[in-house]
DNA sequence: TCCAATTCGAGAGCAGTGCTCTTGACGGGT
DNA sequence: ACCCGTCAAGAGCACTGCTCTCGAATTGGA
């Protein structure tokens, strides 16, 4: 086992040499990266890749898994850096960290966050990674409802289907949310998402050079609409 | 003059089309299509499609161009179609009609609004197209303020930066629209656009059988951000 | 009416892609 | 010392966008 660990840790190295080379050209190829691209940086042979990986789908894959991992990471740090009770605080924070995350791996936000891969489908396994960062900021708004210090939105707000839905939903993810107020998460959740997208993808850039001060206002105007206190 | 019509007339219905097999070709295949396939459809030499569209990148163009058109066009059309002061009714009507059309052609939608294509970069004459679905949702605030149907938000609501940029850009492209008003018109717009890419690209499908009125709903709770009147 | 000019389609070819299969070499476990 | 699993390389298949050339068809003017 000993000696089989050399093995399995020179092909552990290969593993992380191959992706560190895939995302690499993630930023210029997009989605469509080339596997005899990244064997050519790596100095071998395209056929010696899929000794390591069985598809450019698996590759993908892996990939997304692992972005999806890291702006999770990114948002529950800055949300656990935060005090508890300073649920505006914690809103900026977590926003600002993904919108900092994406700015700083803009290929791997689209690969995550944009139109699907055509072929691609993707497995199982990233639906739970997907729903850290979205939870976060929803978890924001249960802490703070459970604290006393937020008032939740009349549940008349909400027409029937919805209400059904949401509960549905709260049950088994946010155990004791109101539906009214996961609607208002989601909303904020949706909203970061487009304003991130928009910046990223390019829709914006015209007029708009303090795209910081953009980004916070926009957040509050979502923060309101949770009903976290100033 | 009129024997060359001929020739124009029957070139004019190979680029209708080459672009109708190529819009068939983009639910399936997404952003990147094959120009083969689409001449083998249409039972000609790949090269053949050379005369009409000077590259594969060209033929993306103009087909991101008309799905431009036809979405302003549906937006535009529903939110016409509504009296002028039922302000509520045209802010649903027209968020209504931009997912409605995303439903029924969703490779387009994420030609327009997905992550662009990796070497592809869209040319000028996409901008004012893009901006008419916002424009038209905007205009909806700026014509309730004209008619005293809607108060503007405080403008200490918005940070200075923000202020400048914003005024900037209501003056050139809706004049006489205050700033705050213009941020939170913005958002709603980011909303509709996040709303719609988060149905399609399929990360809400779980437990959410009531897609329809889910949408209602958050499109109401913009709505009321806005300002306009219940 | 005939002719030159333009337009068009087809085919071959280039460089690139993902992926498969075969071949040969290396090295760790018995 | 041998054997067998693991690995990398190469050839090859079907595909892609794109260019070029070469005949055929159509056009507008003389």
């Amino acid at each position: 086992m000993v000696a089989n660990s050399l093995r399995a840790r020179v092909r552990a190295e290969m593993i992380d040499e191959i992706k560190a080379a895939a995302r690499r050209h993630l930023a210029t190829d997009g989605a469509n990266l080339s596997l005899r691209a990244v064997a050519r940086d790596l100095g071998m042979a395209s056929s010696a890749i899929y000794r390591y990986f069985p598809s450019r789908d698996d590759l993908l894959t892996t990939l997304i898994l692992e972005a999806y991992m890291a702006l999770g990471d990114a948002v529950e740090a800055a949300d656990a850096a935060v005090d508890r009770d300073d649920l505006r605080g914690r809103w900026f924070a977590g926003c600002r960290a993904a919108r900092a995350w994406a700015l700083a791996n803009p290929a791997e936000y689209a690969l995550l966050y944009g139109s699907p891969v055509p072929g691609y489908t993707a497995p199982d396994d990233t639906v739970e990674p997907a729903l850290r960062p979205p939870m976060t900021l929803i978890g924001i708004a249960r802490d703070g409802l459970a604290a006393g210090q937020l008032t939740p939105p009349p549940t008349d707000d909400l027409p029937q289907p919805v209400r059904a839905d949401l509960t549905d939903i709260a049950a088994s993810l946010v155990p004791g949310m109101p539906a009214a107020l996961l609607a208002r998460g989601m909303a904020g959740w949706t909203q970061l998402f487009g304003l991130i997208s928009f910046e990223l993808f390019g829709r914006i850039k015209g007029g708009l050079p303090h795209r910081d001060d953009y980004f916070d206002h926009q957040i509050a105007l979502m923060a309101d609409l949770v009903g976290l206190p100033r």
